[in-house]
DNA sequence: TGTAACTATTTACAAATGTAATCAAACTGC
DNA sequence: GCAGTTTGATTACATTTGTAAATAGTTACA
């Protein structure tokens, strides 16, 4: 049940709990304290949402809860990129490609990777 | 002055003017109607909010509005790339471009022109 | 020239989002 | 055992977004 779509705020969370699997409460706000300037209220807020959401479950793990992811990583990733590519490439994945691919700086190895995926999709 | 963000809504009709620059807002309409399924009220609504928001200007032609866009597609599309590949893959392009590369389907020319970036990448 | 049709402007309104404060329950140290 | 502190739950509130109706102004046909 990969439903709800998770707003930019809400990323932020998500890669943090991902991040760490069973988080606190205290330790999402920790890791966020640093890239965002949440007050801690915020981040809860954000936690609650995500868990109204269906995206986390918080099980109580001695005397505080955890919080745990309840759908994939890679599956929100493949939703956002489909919405993404759709909504600004036009469903083009080729201009899209292109326009990662002159805007980044990539090592050797990056390249070389990539140059692999690519023969593999030609096969 | 490329400044407030385009929502995704927004960014259906900016896609259309795009593609014919000075349109009235009938023709937008009219594009529309296939693609979305909004009552021509509600591309009204977009139009006027595009406007307020410096996005697009309009001006009178013979006895019709005609809507032209102020910013630039390029600029638009590598402000909502960025924010994307911030909020989606942490910033990591490589990640990202694995990601398009391999839930894409390409045909040999598009892989060929990518592999070229490619190329010109690693120089 | 009155009225219908169209176009543009204003107003509407609920849901989602960003951003948090407050209240209540529980635990901890004295 | 009580008070302060930590944590979780509830409530708040302005803005943005999606979605559109209503109204006012203008054009055009009969």
């Amino acid at each position: 049940m990969p439903q709800v779509s998770i707003s930019d705020a809400e990323w932020q969370v998500m890669n943090v709990v991902w991040g760490g699997q069973p988080l606190t409460a205290q330790e999402v706000i920790g890791e966020l304290e640093d890239q965002a300037a949440w007050a801690p209220a915020t981040v809860k807020t954000m936690l609650h949402r995500l868990v109204k959401k269906n995206v986390l479950t918080y099980e109580p793990q001695g005397n505080r809860y955890v919080y745990r992811s309840r759908v994939r990583r890679s599956d929100c990733i493949r939703r956002a990129s489909r919405s993404f590519l759709e909504r600004v490439f036009g469903g083009e994945s080729a201009p899209l490609l292109a326009h990662f691919l002159r805007s980044s700086k990539l090592s050797p190895d990056e390249i070389a990777d990539l140059r692999k995926i690519l023969n593999e999709q030609e096969g």
